[in-house]
RNA sequence: GGCUCCAUGGUCAAGCGGUUAAGACGUCGCCCUCUCAAGGCGAAAUCAGGGGUUCGAUUCCCCUUGGAGCUGCCA
């Protein structure tokens, strides 16, 4: 049975790398049938951030990858909260003492950074702990450690040969164990460090599969020694490439890259960035772009994983974004729309639905929608030069013409829904020999106030109203007379 | 500095010894059109460099270069 685990510190916001991440092990672990679960690695509580752990459930949850255990929703396994499993690891830290794999060490941050600082000073090499409490007598280190004595346990590396681990994507990775630290185990507030308690954990919830991103490529050898020296089984590792801002930047939220959280709130929808997301640093292998979850479910295979970084294009997701709004049911659209239009149209009296009609594919994120329909509103300031359009054939001469013989036309229809006046006005163009645009142009800049609109002349000036449309006629029939005496 | 890893257009990428080196985003044309979108058609644009191996390298090996990660009582 496949287990997998997401296990995200609490720092803050769940961020997109950290987002795909959570993806993939949550799609492989479906794609096998088997169970993916959430585990929580709040070691450091110092770096830890209020409120963060919350944020990852729902984050998790609006995503839509649901785990099937972790500390919110139980399980066999539990605790799935490290500070909540404190006590289980000093045992094991102790059976490697017993082996000899690891040793407590008593040194102090104080004494190591003096000794740091003159290694560096020395040789240009760099530090390494050196073992200097691995040669206590081990009754003096019992003893001092039973007084209560601060410190810390230490991994034990060998002096010689090499560490090394298979990983499903990038092959065998191994690092010589002399260039390999004495890294700490167990802290001096008792609490594991991750290097330990990530071995410890994976084992004791029986994960047979660890996603994660390629920082922790280089330090899995010396994992696997813990493994050996437990004579546990090894889980399959497949590391993660990382997402990247730009070339050298990795995705940051310090940065101000945006969040999970954050593109929702933009105007992004959940199952665009998910598609997005899932395609970054990992192909179908085929020509295939759109896909649900159960989609990517169902095509999931750690063959089409990449191994070098991605860089994150906000483009593709916008358009990504367009292609799922433009598919979505027209009520979906007004549905979600709404707050936006609110946000620019507040007030006026509109009709919603015929709006979503011209928004609905020309909807890139939310967050642009109320900038779109402004206009609607109010009618912008603007300068008559755009009434000057090359291929309408039109300039302010021709638009006030047209203008001063649709006012009338379009103030005696006794309807104004949209077909009505689209019929009045092209009838009034062929009345008149003038093109379409002729009669077109002026009448949607004077109704708009703008060179480029969402929708055209008549569907505007059903939105706005025979009497507003009127009246922005007139100003718009006094501004060129003015301009033209 | 040491160690580990990575390298196909601007971006995501297919390719797994022989291809006209897919496809998508973006860009640029043209068409359509009452503007803008959408849609249709088309174009430009990639194997980092140098050595090998081979009849033949984008593909395998080495070096160089570039980039990333690790080198914490952070994860």
């Amino acid at each position: 049975m496949v287990r997998t685990r997401f296990a995200p510190s609490p720092t803050g916001y769940l961020h997109l790398g950290g987002l795909r991440t959570a993806l993939y092990t949550y799609l492989f672990a479906k794609k096998n049938g088997g169970r993916f679960i959430l585990r929580i690695e709040d070691t450091d509580q110092e770096r830890e951030v209020e409120g963060a752990v919350e944020l990852i459930y729902k984050s998790l949850r609006q995503a839509g990858l649901l785990y099937d255990e972790g500390p919110d929703v139980g399980g066999e396994y539990g605790p799935y909260i490290q500070t909540q499993r404190k006590d289980l690891y000093l045992p094991y830290a102790l059976r490697l003492v017993e082996s000899g794999a690891a040793y407590p060490c008593f040194c102090t941050k104080e004494q190591l950074a003096q000794r740091r600082e003159a290694a560096e000073a020395e040789m240009q090499g760099q530090w390494k702990y050196d073992k200097h409490c691995l040669h206590l007598p081990k009754e003096e280190a019992l003893r001092r450690m039973q007084s209560g004595e601060p410190c810390v346990i230490r991994q034990n590396v060998p002096l010689t040969g090499t560490a090394s681990f298979e990983d499903a994507l990038y092959g065998h990775v191994e690092a010589p164990c002399d260039t390999l630290d004495d890294n700490v185990l167990i802290k001096a507030d008792g609490l594991p460090t991750y290097n330990f308690a990530n071995v410890i954990d994976d084992h004791l919830m029986g994960i047979t599969h660890v996603m994660r991103g390629t920082e922790y490529l280089s330090s899995t050898p010396k994992y696997n020694l813990l493994y050996q020296a437990f004579g546990w089984e090894t889980p399959t590792y497949i590391h993660l490439s990382p997402v990247m801002k730009d070339a050298s930047r990795k995705l940051s939220k310090r940065y101000g890259d945006p969040s999970f959280e954050d593109l929702l709130a933009q105007g992004y929808v959940r199952d665009a960035i998910i598609n997005f997301i899932a395609l970054l640093g990992w192909s179908p292998g085929d020509e295939r772009e759109f896909f649900s979850l159960p989609e990517l479910v169902e095509a999931f295979d750690l063959k089409g994983l990449s191994k070098a970084p991605a860089i994150f294009n906000t483009e593709k997701l916008v358009w990504f974004n367009h292609e799922y709004i433009s598919r979505m049911p027209l009520d979906q659209y007004v549905e979600m729309a709404t707050p936006w239009f609110d946000k620019a149209l507040a007030g006026k009296p509109m009709d919603y639905r015929f709006l979503s009609t011209l928004m609905h594919t020309r909807t890139e994120v939310f967050d642009r929608v109320p900038d779109m329909v402004r206009f609607l509103a109010e009618l912008p300031e603007y300068d008559i030069d755009i009434y000057t359009h090359k291929k309408m054939k039109t300039d302010p001469e021709v638009s006030l013409n047209a203008l001063r013989l649709a006012r009338p036309a379009l103030a005696q229809l006794p309807d104004f829904a949209e077909e009505t006046v689209k019929e009045c006005l092209m009838d009034l163009a062929a009345q008149n020999e003038l093109k379409t645009g002729q009669v077109m142009w002026p009448v949607r800049i004077a109704i708009s106030g703008q060179a480029s609109t969402p929708g055209g002349a008549t569907e505007i000036a059903y939105l706005l109203g025979q009497a507003e449309t009127l009246r922005r006629m007139d100003l718009g029939i006094q501004k060129l007379e003015a301009a033209q005496a």
